[in-house]
DNA sequence: TAATATTATAAAATCTATTTATCAATACCA
DNA sequence: TGGTATTGATAAATAGATTTTATAATATTA
């Protein structure tokens, strides 16, 4: 453990500049023994003697005062740097921000919301992780993520989460799917045709849960954790698939197509957060993403409602 | 003034390694709310929360804590390296060395006792600086120099002296001048003939002084602050001259021979000592400086008495 | 020599840091 | 599942450090 601390350094610093004790009492609003107790702690723990005492005349350095002036400036410089770099209230936003991102939903929707965030903050040091659900609330909870974005669906007690996007459900088809004629269909219709479900939490129990709410229990024939191996086994008319998130191009991988079907009843829809741990203090750069990802996912439903 | 202290970042920097308060607490010998209040305040005054408390399982690092710990490192590094380096204990010496040096002096002795030095001990700065009495004492009290190489006449109660040399004054003449064929000559048979004068403190005044303290009083035709503006003078056979500095070559800058007579009758002899002020504790490097010159003075001496 | 300025010192007051004792939450083990 | 151990937080008491107030000592200046 060093010896010094950084108070004595800069009322060194302080008198040495000013080569009077006094007048570096004043200019630091504190009284005049306190530094000449400060300098003799310095002296007595770095065993040199610092300072002439001049009486009436000030004190002038000594070789090793010089020395020291030089390295204490030095130091002290950097014990600034280092608070301005971690402490919270720069007027620039700064810094790292670690967020952790659904698998699903991060190609969909990363790309912009980071590109746009960084484009107005130049200066944040912004770090993606795809991830699954166990391991996001994981990440939260160890530090290792500052924010996620997920699904809200079944989250811990200790995660707090603000809702950006509630998409509705849809049924994905093959156009070879006998249902693909309709334009709108119910749920009962779908139980006895075999269904493709993606297999990942929480996705699996909410596409279940939209049977089980109504009393009935989908023919689940095919499960993937991939939401394009779902895609392109119903584009290959395995069966039909009940999704969220929406890519533009209605292909599969091969470029098979695929139709979209809305779900005909009243549905709970599936809803996109953002996800942070309830006993942590958000950074100023946390509330920032914060806001401005409720901002940018409010344009995207507006924009949605349009079509 | 920085808001946070070194020790804080120290009790931090502990806890990060350890991932647990506890642990960091035993390893450093104190008490764990110690640290749980040292890192309070560090939170506090960064306005960031660093660490993640989970309840027996220690704590993890946000992303803030993170980058704190990167930064905290190179603090405590950079300020442990400003002790070592100014700290008055080191193994090796190092650190500079301001030395005074009286104008005549300096290019007799000065080289091989600094060339020496600095071969024994390559990591200091030395620095020489040659000046008159006034100079030379000023700059002691002021602490622009460590210690000074000087005549020990007439120092204020403020200097302490280590003598280091005591060269007997001898006299210069022009192989013309009518004394030059006596081996030895005494003041009184110089008295009457014209003198020139060394006119620098505190030569001048001991020069005459060997005069008055028998009596006598020289007659002093020309004055030079300068030691070989003296010897051409007498070279060119403008009078004798009395002078304590003996360089080994016996001709002026230009060439013109020049004779050495000792003084017949026993005469106090100037004297070379090592300065310092009194009120300031020497440092080690400033205690082996006087060490190495009493002894390399020591051998010189020996050296001419052998001759 | 008196007035002024500067540093040093001692004692008291104030702040800060640390310890002790205890609690709450969690993990671990039988 | 219940008991034990570990970990971090909190409160009160203690110890320690820093600062202030008041004063002394010393030198400078007019």
């Amino acid at each position: 453990m060093t010896r010094i601390t950084l108070k004595q350094l800069h009322y060194f610093v302080a008198v040495a500049d000013q080569k009077n004790i006094a007048a570096a009492a004043r200019s630091l609003y504190i009284s005049q023994p306190a530094i000449t107790h400060a300098l003799k702690l310095l002296e007595e723990n770095l065993r040199v003697q610092l300072l002439l005492r001049h009486h009436a005349r000030g004190v002038t350095l000594t070789s090793a005062g010089q020395e020291l002036l030089v390295q204490a400036r030095e130091l002290l410089k950097h014990a600034q740097e280092l608070e301005l770099n971690i402490i919270d209230s720069g007027q620039e936003l700064r810094g790292r921000l670690e967020i952790g991102c659904f698998f699903t939903l991060a190609p969909m929707y990363m790309p912009p919301l980071i590109t746009q965030f960084m484009r107005m903050h130049p200066e944040v040091d912004l770090r993606l992780h795809e991830a699954g659900q166990e391991q996001l609330t994981e990440g939260l909870s160890s530090g290792r993520f500052d924010v996620a974005i997920m699904y809200g669906h079944a989250l811990g007690q200790d995660l707090k989460q603000r809702p950006l996007l509630s998409p509705a459900p849809y049924i994905l088809l093959s156009p070879e799917h006998p249902l693909t004629s309709k334009t709108k269909i119910k749920l009962s219709e779908l139980v006895n045709h075999p269904m493709v479900l993606l297999d990942v939490a929480p996705s699996r129990d909410y596409f279940t849960g939209l049977f089980r709410s109504k009393g009935m229990e989908p023919m689940v024939k095919y499960w993937s954790p991939s939401f394009e191996t779902v895609r392109g086994l119903v584009a290959n008319n395995m069966g039909y698939s009940i999704l969220v998130t929406h890519p533009n191009a209605d292909v599969d991988y091969n470029g098979n197509p695929l139709c979209l079907r809305p779900i005909a009843e009243d549905v709970e829809p599936g809803y996109i957060s953002l996800v942070r741990l309830k006993q942590r203090r958000p950074t100023r750069l946390m509330q920032a993403f914060r806001e401005f990802s409720v901002k940018h996912f409010e344009k995207l439903s507006n924009a949605q409602k349009l079509h």
